[in-house]
DNA sequence: TAGATTGTTAATCGATTAACAATC
DNA sequence: TAGATTGTTAATCGATTAACAATC
């Protein structure tokens, strides 16, 4: 019974953190929790668990709690990981490479099917069963496949007008590593920036903040 | 005149990122700006701009708008990322390895000074000028050098056992790139995790969405 | 049935936006 | 001075928490 509100992005960046515990516990062998129990391991209100959860669907059931192994598919099925999404990676370089064989890309909803860097001496090698191919060759790819996501990982300068090429070839959703805010015009286009130097520099502000406080607590 | 009641992480979040507007301002050599203009070029009102510089200082000429220069160097201070804290790296595989190429430690307010493994075929090897040592060795290593932060890549298995030793040997702050939610105890201690595959399913629910409501206004 | 825990409505809290007086 | 734009207070909006009736 998946209800057809909107809903609101702090929900959904929540989801994926509710499917790692659950498959945590999963592993684990638990098979019923409650929104309390919930709450405790993930330092949340069990208020805000129901809440979040009931923008989708009612998964539970009154005095009982949570079916792990059934919430876990329901959400699942509401992140879309089940659809085996097609995406291809552009830019091969230390961090492309470390992406390729580190991401859970199948886990996380998506098949990788393309390899794509510019620099000919990276062409031709392959990389975690996948063949690196000449990034001029991304039209004709994506004229051939379906490409539904493309992960940037070029240098910076060159992410907008990568992305417009991308555009260009029907290719709407990005996850973006430039240190670059991409603009994208299409109606349909969605982009996830990970910018690890802000994360950083946020760190940066934390540890200041953290020793002033604990400082200034001594007297 | 910085003042000095709470900031929210709401806030502290965007600050790097108008940090990072302002530095290609300045790159381009724009001299001015006002929270207007700012504010249609990161896709925000200016109130914002306005309300979350003045949690820190009136840094703005009414009248006039903001010194790009002035500006820029305020929100450096304000970061905190002069004052050289110090970072080591845990797990030089892949991801680590692309890290330490990859990510401007310096410009984000932190000298990489270390970078350890417990694979005997990693350690000795020389990356980026830092040779990789025993992981063993932390713990001395943290006895001889001020450390302010570890930036975790090592498996998730082993991310809450890592942080455990860190915080022994006095390391109160991480950027955690683990799939682990680490618990720290530490009155001090700030983590930044970085969850990759929750934002690439995050990315996952929009791709859907985003058909979805288009396919719908199709009718 | 009694106890537990959900789903949902209402209350609170915080963050964003709007408005405007201060001032360069 | 007049025009522009800030800093800041007030209004709005959205998200989180609390409460409780529904129900397994």
């Amino acid at each position: 019974m998946p209800k057809n509100q909107y809903v609101s992005t702090a929900v959904i960046r929540r989801m994926p953190r509710y499917y790692r515990f659950l498959g945590e516990l999963l592993e684990r062998g638990v098979t019923r929790i409650s929104s309390k129990e919930l709450a405790a391991l993930m330092n949340l209100t069990a208020s805000q668990i129901r809440q979040d959860l009931n923008c989708f669907g009612g998964f539970g059931q009154q005095g009982f709690g949570y079916h792990v192994a059934l919430l876990h598919e329901e959400i699942r099925k509401i992140l879309g990981l089940d659809q085996g999404f097609r995406a291809i990676l552009i830019g091969v370089g230390n961090l492309g490479r470390a992406f390729v064989n580190h991401v859970d890309f199948t886990g996380s909803g998506f098949d990788l099917v393309g390899l794509f860097d510019k620099n000919p001496a990276l062409i031709g090698k392959k990389i975690s069963g996948l063949t690196v191919q000449d990034a001029d060759e991304i039209s004709a790819f994506c004229a051939a496949h379906t490409v539904d996501v493309a992960v940037l990982c070029v240098p910076s300068e060159a992410a907008q007008q990568t992305a417009n090429g991308l555009i260009d070839c029907g290719v709407t959703a990005f996850w973006n590593f430039t240190q670059y805010d991409i603009k994208v015009e299409h109606p349909e286009a969605v982009v996830e920036s990970v910018h690890l130097a802000d994360g950083l520099m946020a760190l940066c502000y934390q540890v200041n903040d953290a020793r002033r406080s604990s400082s200034s607590a001594e007297k």
